[in-house]
Order: structure tokens, then sequence, then C-alpha cells
DNA sequence: GCACAGTCACTGCACGAAGCAGTGACTGTG
DNA sequence: CACAGTCACTGCTTCGTGCAGTGACTGTGC
């Protein structure tokens, strides 16, 4: 039985590919969809229903509010989303996906997906229960890793 | 036992967000050692000692040499890479990463390197043989699918 | 041994994305 | 009804990248 620092070991020296190539795939599909990766990073904050709101959307971005507005020109422009006027406050803005756009995402996740999909399907039931467990504390971890160090950016390392 | 199609499905759910606070987590990376995206991810293929070659790491990277050599310019002024060159063919450069801003690298991941170790430890044999293949398989399917949807870029989709 | 095409990294120029600072419309509170 | 706060939007600037062209160097054919 492998122990933690073996583990993390192991870990350490696969992770940074596997982010990487993840990257990778993630900009070749916002490139194929004609938009920027932060554009489709938004994209699927709203298709996935997390938030409408622009200012929210802004600093899940790490974008201000400014550059936010001229992304969102950009993505109404590639009629991949709307802009929708909140009624219940005039100043307010809402944000909702194009679903005719969204079958082209999720054609582009496809391949990905069905290859994935296969794979799983060698795996039994706690082999199956492992790796949903892993995958959701990886996402959990990655973006509080990310906020963490977001949050401390200004300083520390500047040398 | 849930069957394939239950299966991709699911993935088809999860994958987009699992991918996204990747990405946002490579981003923020990138931003504490004050670089792009695109300059980590030339750092971390260097690094792994994948290739040293500027026209190679420009095509993995997506760029053209002239951007490359522009991206090559920022990371020797933050002293994260330098440029040393090819004793037998004298055209030629190669791209060393130095070992002391490595150790930032590491300890920028360290924390997410850590929970995932910590997760892992949970994990029995079987579970863990599943979980790496299935993270190996999800590297090469990303990178298959990028260089896939790189291939046919042009043209397709635009309508 | 010498010209010549090919390769490699590097340099203007242009465009697009994003930060910053400021503006105008609108809200809720005293 | 005045006033501070919020929200989205607009100049201006900076910076990363693509494109096209340049100069140094290589190996091949004559």
């Amino acid at each position: 039985m492998p122990n933690q620092r073996e583990l993390a070991t192991t870990a350490a020296l696969t992770l940074p590919r596997f982010v990487s190539s993840t990257v990778r795939f993630h900009t070749a599909v916002a490139d194929r969809l004609g938009v920027t990766p932060a554009e489709l990073h938004c994209l699927q904050l709203v298709h996935s229903g997390v938030t409408d709101s622009p200012t929210e959307l802004a600093r899940l971005l790490g974008l201000t509010t400014g550059a936010f507005t001229r992304l969102l020109d950009r993505m109404e422009r590639a009629r991949l989303v709307e802009r929708v006027p909140d009624p219940g406050d005039r100043r307010r803005l809402r944000v909702r996906a194009r679903p005719e756009r969204m079958a082209e995402l999720t054609e582009l996740y496809a391949p990905l997906v069905g290859r994935l999909g296969e794979k799983l399907a060698t795996f039994d039931r706690r082999q199956l229960a492992a790796l949903v467990s892993f995958l959701a504390d990886s996402e959990a971890a990655a973006d509080r890793a990310a906020t963490e160090l977001r949050r401390g950016e200004s300083g520390e390392i500047a040398g």
C-alpha cells in the first residue's frame, strides 16, 4: 500500500502535465467556437446556471466590470449569449446563454466525453465511486487553490 | 451497475466544470509567477523535459516562431529560463529552465498536490489503479481532442 | 569551392484583449 | 427629496500575439 508521501510525489509529477493538457483542450474548444478562453469560461458559468449577473461573472473570471462589458459585447455579437434586462432593478442585467449555440459546445466536448465514458465503463462500483469523489474534490481544491493564489497575489513573490 | 450512456451523461455534465476550475487554477499560478498562461505552459514543457527546441515549443503552444521569440524574451527577462546556444548547429537554440525559479512553481502547486495526496491516501489499490489509469487516459484524450480540434480548425463551424 | 534553397530565430507593424479611471442611469435610505 | 452607493458602460493605455519580412547559418548540387 503506497503511503501518502509517495502519492503526493506522484501527484506532483503528474498534475502539471494533466493540467496543461486540460488547458490546451479548453483553449482549442474556445478557438473552435471563435472565442477566447475567458469567454468560454464565462459561457460555461452561465450555461451551467452558476450565475447570470455580470458583476458576479466578472469576479469569477477575475476581470474588471469594464473588461467584462467588452467580453459581453463580443459574445453577444457572436450570438453566444444575450443581455436580458432585469425587471426588478433597472441598473441590472442578466446574461442568458443561447441554446442553439450550446449544442455546438456540447458537440465539441463530445469526443472527449465519449472516450472518457468508455473508460469509465470498465470500472466497477467502488472504483467509480472513488473516481467521482476524487474529481469532485479536485474541482473544489483547484477552485480553492486558485482563489487563495488570487487573494495573496500582490507582492509576496515579486522579487 | 451504471451503463455507458449514463456515465457519458454524467461525464458531460461534470467535465466542463472540472476543466474550468483546472484552467482557473492554471491561470492563477501563472499570475503568481508573473507570466501568462502560455508562458507557464512553456515552462512546464521545458521543465518536464519534453523538448528544449524553440520551434518545437512554439508548435506545441500553438504559436508562431515570432510570437515565441517574444515569449522567450519575457521569460528570460523574468529569469525563468535561459537561452543556450546549440553547439552542433549555430542557427539553433536550447531553452533551459532555471532551477531556482522552478522551486517557486513547485511551491505554488504544493497546496493542491497536498490536498489531492490526502484524498488519494483514502483509496485502496484497485481504486488507485483505476484512478491513475483514468487520469493517464484523460490526459491523452484531452491532448488528442485538442489536436483534432486544432487540425480541423478552419471553416467547418464558421457560419 | 561556390551558389542556392531551406531552416532557424529574430524584428516592424497591426489588432485585439484587458486594466484603469471616469460617466451616467438607477436604487434605497435618511 | 437630497445623497451616497451600485451597476453597466466608455476613453485611453498597455501588453500579448499573428503576420510578413530579415539576416545568420546549414547542407546539397554542380
